[in-house]
DNA sequence: GTTGAGCGA
């Protein structure tokens, strides 16, 4: 339904934005306070005037020469013969972005969100660091040197499961009381505290962990000697405990080493003497004692 | 060329 007598829409567009330009004065006093007025038309077609001073604070100016010479620069275009400076009724002044280039990007996150904030709130009884479970140093319970002698001393007591008739487990346990409760999982008798001894002295071995064993590292090993070469050619010496070949990670190729952990230190001696300058797949075996990793 | 993986608050 043609209702009008415009014969181009770019009439239209003329109607539309003409009142819908603002018209701004702009005057600077003496005291540096800017003051603009800017005429617009509202929504319901009546004239508004709008003013607005600014005052700007006066603080001394650091500028980059070149940006201060370009303020110079003759205008062109449209703004040609305009006074140097922004002209608030055709440009916008934004805020500066700056692109700051680091290494990584966790040093310098700009600022923490709100639910960040939260959450660093939350983490404020730690605020980041590790506290051992077992002695309260700053280091993973895992690391703690005390491990062997606190572990188990820990957590709350948590009956048995099954001991809710009252007989039965609380009868039996007189002569190997449950001991301190590890979550539910099951201990073996002598994981428990009161055990007397740690887990390899109960069966007679030395040390609860590899650190403790007496251990070998053989390098020059061909990369497809696999461990169970390695235990074979060891344990003609006595007993091999523990095998390691250090491979790639992706690979899964040996690189070149591995360390042999025996029961007793004596015949890992003998087995260094022996093994120590062997041939073994082309190349001569080398063996010499392991320094614990974390003495490392 | 050659001294281990992984777990975690």
């Amino acid at each position: 339904m043609a209702t009008t007598s415009k014969t181009s829409w770019a009439d239209d567009v003329d109607e539309l934005e003409q009142p819908r330009l603002p018209k701004i004065e702009e005057t600077v006093d003496e005291n540096g306070v800017r003051t603009t007025i800017e005429y617009t038309v509202n929504d319901e077609g009546k004239k508004v005037k709008v003013t607005r001073k600014i005052k700007r604070v006066l603080q001394k100016a650091v500028v980059e020469h070149a940006v201060a010479e370009r303020k110079t620069w003759a205008k062109f275009g449209k703004e040609k013969g305009n006074k140097p400076g922004p002209d608030r009724a055709t440009t916008t002044v934004g805020e500066n972005v700056t692109l700051k280039l680091t290494a990584g990007n966790k040093a310098t996150e700009p600022e923490p969100s709100e639910d960040q904030n939260i959450k660093a709130n939350l983490a404020k009884a730690g605020a980041g660091k590790v506290t051992c479970r077992l002695c309260k140093g700053d280091h993973f319970t895992a690391k703690c040197p005390y491990k062997d002698s606190l572990a188990g001393l820990d957590g709350a007591e948590t009956p048995p499961i099954g001991d809710e008739d009252g007989l039965g487990v609380a009868e039996a346990a007189a002569p190997v009381p449950a001991g301190p409760s590890t979550g539910g999982k099951y201990v073996p008798p002598s994981m428990r505290a009161g055990a007397g001894a740690r887990p390899g002295e109960a069966m007679g071995r030395p040390g609860g962990n590899r650190d403790d064993l007496p251990t070998l590292r053989v390098t020059n090993v061909s990369e497809d000697t696999s461990d169970n070469d390695l235990r074979e050619l060891f344990g003609s010496f006595g007993r091999v405990v523990r095998v390691y070949i250090g491979r790639d990670r992706e690979t899964g190729i040996g690189k070149g080493y591995a360390f042999v952990s025996f029961e007793e230190k004596a015949v890992a001696e003998k087995a260094m003497a022996k093994v120590h300058g062997m041939g073994y797949d082309n190349l001569i075996l080398n063996c010499q004692w392991s320094q614990p990793r974390e003495a490392r």
